[in-house]
RNA sequence: GGUCCCGUGGUGAAGUGGAGUUCACGCCGGCCUGUCAAGCCGGAGGUCGCGGGUUCGAACCCCGUCGGGACCGCCA
């Protein structure tokens, strides 16, 4: 039907008759001697010159023939890549008729209600905006995928109708309708069949699964989301990194035409202390910095005492942060469960302006400006706690006053490593909880501490973080059972409650598990960074808004009675 | 489950207790031979999300509810 693409036609084209296809985006009738029709495909605009009159609206669909000419002079268009030429002569077939959309097909959408976005979402992705960040998924897909094969990968897919697993979030079920009351779950990742290939000797799979899991949404949460999913036998901690390394720096060389450099690795305890979060955003400073020995000895109740004294330094912040600001932040810390926040400004004479100024001796004063680096204009902002609360607190503070919108720029990819086996302790039975899943490999320097002090076990387990946004994680897995009973015995798991809760899971290792570990991160998440996107609905065809639902297809939707009936269930009223 | 923000013709905004909801874009009709998300003239189009309350009077204040969004919880 098409002999060019609309935005492809360039001067050396001059000459040619062709025909273009696409939408009408603009039609521009003087006269009925003259009119102009830009059509639009997914490509651009060309500009059609029709020296007649013609009825066609915004949005028809349109086979048009012409003679592609330089345009006269002064009529070239600099802000069009087709700017230069138009069609002329030009023969338009009406192919299909449109109702008058109701927002632009253009940026003047990007204003629009997202609601009205999703209901037409038809006409949305119609926009160059979601065209173009479809394809970067679609390159950031297929550059994962030749990535994987390069290095040996097998792409296996795994069913997506799975038992329910005890553990993780909250699944979405699946009645079953020959054993009524039995349901199968949708699967949160392929965890379970990716490690069982292990076992079955595929060595190394890969897949771009589907993953869901039933827990409530945000701007980088999906019900249903794509990870990279890939697991390795006979591998080291660092043969993983650098697989999946691979993969991610194919994909980001994929949109941006850069490879990034080698991945960075940082220990989750430096992240902790440096950044106060285990996903830090390397883009900017203001970095937390270790007080508590410069506070050993003072008389200031708040810090006397202390466990962990950190604190940063905004600088320039001091001006800009005036008191109801310096309020909300300190309300913020107490929120996130800090006793307080301290704030000191630095005054144009270099002494510091503070409520608490004067419980601080003069050395102490001193050695807090020099170990800050602090100078007049700077806010100087510190938490004493327990050493989590102190890095957790500041680590939010931190992000709340520096951090950069997540698509801006440069790209700082970092591997979180040496994350802690366990996390807290759980409420009921006061043992450690698994920090990543209770089949990370703990670290082999750390086995003697199981006993002495759990929570300082190391895992070998990592993420992957861009600019603050955790992409994903991954693990060595315990393939012995000694290990794997050590493990379950720290987590307060008897013999017999593994065997109910996991047995069908680890039974198969008996047969010979291989040695094996793997990784998984999100490719929405990925796409939406390198898209310049902060939301991944941006970068999803389809997605869910908040509250679960599509306004396109109304879903989720009330089932027949029949259906119902047939499954053996009996559903509650719906809602008023 | 919680906190905060938003809901006014098709779309985006203005109006925060008082006359007839205002503006831009879009839409419909007319004019127009070089425009380019054209220009000019005219026109149609709104239960101000919904329900209740306060008031002489509510788009505006109060309560509830529905929908959307950001965040917390949650996401082993």
């Amino acid at each position: 039907m098409r002999s060019n693409m609309c935005g492809e036609v360039r001067a050396i084209h001059i000459g040619q008759t062709i025909s273009v296809c696409g939408w009408v985006a603009s039609r521009r009738e003087h006269g009925t001697q003259l009119a102009f029709v830009d059509v639009r495909d997914h490509t651009g605009v060309v500009q059609c010159v029709v020296d007649n009159d013609v009825d066609v609206r915004s949005e028809f669909v349109v086979r048009i023939t012409g003679t592609v000419r330089a345009r006269l002079e002064g009529t070239v268009n600099p802000n069009l890549p087709t700017g230069e030429i138009e069609m002329g002569e030009c023969v338009v077939e009406v192919l299909r008729t449109a109702e008058p959309p109701p927002f632009p097909i253009d940026s003047r959408a990007d204003k629009v209600e997202e609601t009205t976005r999703l209901q037409f979402r038809y006409l949305d992705i119609r926009r160059e905006r979601m065209q173009k960040n479809l394809r970067v998924r679609a390159k950031v897909n297929s550059a994962i995928r030749g990535a994987m094969e390069a290095q040996s990968f097998v792409e296996v897919e795994t069913p997506m109708l799975v038992p329910s697993t005890p553990e993780g979030a909250r699944e979405f079920l699946v009645p079953s309708r020959k054993e009524p009351g039995a349901f199968y779950a949708l699967p949160q990742s392929p965890q379970l069949f990716k490690q069982l290939l292990m076992v079955a000797g595929m060595d190394r799979y890969y897949q771009i699964a589907r993953c869901l899991r039933d827990e409530d949404l945000r701007a980088d949460r999906q019900y249903e989301f794509m990870q990279l999913d890939a697991e390795m036998s006979f591998v080291s901690q660092d043969d993983v990194l650098a697989a999946i390394s691979l993969a991610v720096m194919a994909a980001a060389e994929a949109v941006t035409g850069e490879r990034p450099p080698t991945i960075e690795q940082m220990t989750w305890r430096d992240a902790m202390n440096r950044f106060g979060v285990d996903k830090p955003d390397l883009r900017f400073g203001m970095e937390l910095n270790e007080l508590t020995d410069i506070f050993a000895a003072t008389e200031f109740k708040a810090f006397a005492g202390a466990a962990c004294i950190k604190g940063i330094n905004a600088t320039g912040k001091a001006e800009e942060l005036g008191r109801n600001k310096l309020d909300a932040l300190t309300d913020r810390a107490k929120q996130m469960g800090a006793k307080g926040l301290v704030w000191l400004k630095v005054a144009a004479d270099g002494s510091l302006e503070s409520p608490v100024a004067k419980f601080l001796s003069a050395d102490e004063q001193a050695a807090l400006i020099a170990r800050l680096e602090a100078k007049p204009g700077d806010l100087i902002l510190i938490v004493a706690d327990a050493w989590d609360t102190t890095c957790e607190v500041l680590g939010q503070i931190r992000n709340d006053l520096g951090r950069p919108p997540v698509w801006q720029g440069p790209y700082r990819y970092v591997w979180v490593i040496e994350f802690p086996l366990f996390v807290g302790l759980d409420k009921e039975t006061g043992k450690p909880k698994p920090g990543h899943h209770p089949f990370c490999m703990p670290h082999p320097d750390d086995l003697d501490k199981f006993d002495t002090d759990p929570m300082s076990v190391r895992a070998m387990a990592y993420d992957l973080v861009l600019n603050g946004w955790e992409l994903g994680s991954g693990s060595i897995r315990i393939h012995k059972s000694d290990l794997q009973r050590k493990v379950f015995t720290a987590l307060g798991i008897s013999d017999e409650d593994a065997e109910k809760k996991f047995g069908f899971f680890l039974r198969p290792f008996e047969y010979g598990a291989p040695p094996h570990g793997g990784f998984a991160f999100g490719i929405d998440r990925l796409v939406a960074i390198l898209a310049g996107e902060e939301n991944i609905r941006e970068v999803i065809a389809f997605p869910k808004t908040q509250s679960g639902t599509d306004p396109m297809t109304n879903a989720p939707t009330i089932p027949n009675p029949k259906q119902l009936a047939e499954l053996g269930i009996r559903a509650m009223p719906p809602k008023a």
